[in-house]
DNA sequence: CCAAACATGTGAAAAAAATCACAATAAAAC
DNA sequence: GTTTTATTGTGATTTTTTTCACATGTTTGG
């Protein structure tokens, strides 16, 4: 299959997640045009990519639409480990977090520089010395990282996670992160969120 | 000024975010080349939508690049008043967040169907019933939101929110929230993000 | 003070993405 | 069973975005 571009990418992880929470059992272009605000035109372009061909008239079916979005996007069956690196509050908050249950991302560790904090803290998965991160996630195979480190530390961090094979970082700190281009970064950050809200009301 | 296209609106605000971590007092779009992974060219020409003329080999001037870029993000001087909406685990945790500090963003009120939760919770800005949300963000003149309710409540109060008002709301939860243009949402859930990192692996 | 090196800003070209418009065809209505 | 309506998938077109390439002007180094 040729390449998915990056915007229609995007635009299929947000289908899914659209897909996951509808009780239809098909769904039209026009619906989802309705829901998400993406022109009928362009969506029916980005699902045509999937080559299901579900005919005319028909609208979508969703399981079907939604596994074959699941395949594409990498994001069916095999787990998919991740590690939180950063144990202040928001690290805490998602050590524990329900939001990744029945989907294949797993954490399976944890790290922090300050050793008080992973020796108290209690959580279902092993939690680690930051000087620990590059064994570790080589011995467990750890894909993804979640960063919640201080801003201080993150381009550090980030860099030694790249150097260690992680491909993915969930980036919570408000700081632009230096990788290599085979490490993708995704920033979430309050402050980095609010300021690309701003940035579309000016005119 | 013409308006400014989204993709580099984007690459705008994570240069503004960029710069607030530099201590050199200019950078060249070559240097902005390396630590992002965008090609010079697409710096250029996004920074000369600004209209600085910075001239020919100086590099841009660190300062004044970013107080322009401030200005026509929307993110300098005045002060812009967000609410919490849903005060579970992930919302008190951005209660009394620093990262905000030093940023035209103010957290001026928090909300939750749960009045135990408003009740008991400490803060420096008052909590209130999610009853009163309308009310609270009209007559405090409140533009955006930062949602941490559970899935359930996600679209519901997402709605609300929009027809109170409020211009943009960082979505905390794993759903696709349909709301009027006017409204902008930006997604920042875990779930989301690590799909959208697992989609880049795909190829 | 001149030459070499450097870096912006921008026309022109290329590439990518979105939109248009409609043929094909399935489902619904009658 | 036929007509009407609905909806996909996709060529063709348009629009948007990126890339190329270089003229222009600044700074640096002799």
């Amino acid at each position: 299959m040729e390449p998915i571009p990056a915007p229609s990418k995007r635009r299929l992880v947000l289908l899914e997640r659209l897909l996951s929470g509808l009780t239809e059992k098909t769904i039209t272009s026009q619906k989802i045009e309705e829901l998400t605000g993406w022109s009928a035109a362009v969506i029916r372009r980005d699902i045509a990519r999937l080559r299901l061909n579900f005919g005319a008239s028909n609208g979508y079916k969703v399981n079907q639409l939604r596994q074959a979005l699941c395949d594409v996007l990498n994001i069916s069956s095999t787990e998919k480990k991740c590690c939180i690196v950063g144990l202040g509050r928001m690290g805490q908050v998602l050590l524990d977090n329900m939001e990744l249950e029945g989907s294949p991302f797993k954490i399976v560790a944890g790290f922090d520089s300050n050793v008080n904090r992973t020796e108290v803290l209690r959580s279902v998965f092993p939690l680690h010395p930051t000087t620990m991160l590059e064994s570790v996630i080589k011995s467990e195979g750890i894909s993804f990282a979640i960063l919640t480190v201080t801003a201080e530390e993150a381009q550090g961090t980030a860099l030694r996670l790249a150097e260690c094979g992680i491909r993915g970082i969930v980036n919570y700190t408000p700081c632009v992160l230096s990788v290599p281009p085979e490490t993708n970064v995704e920033n979430v950050s309050l402050l980095t969120a609010l300021e690309t809200l701003s940035a579309w009301q000016q005119q």
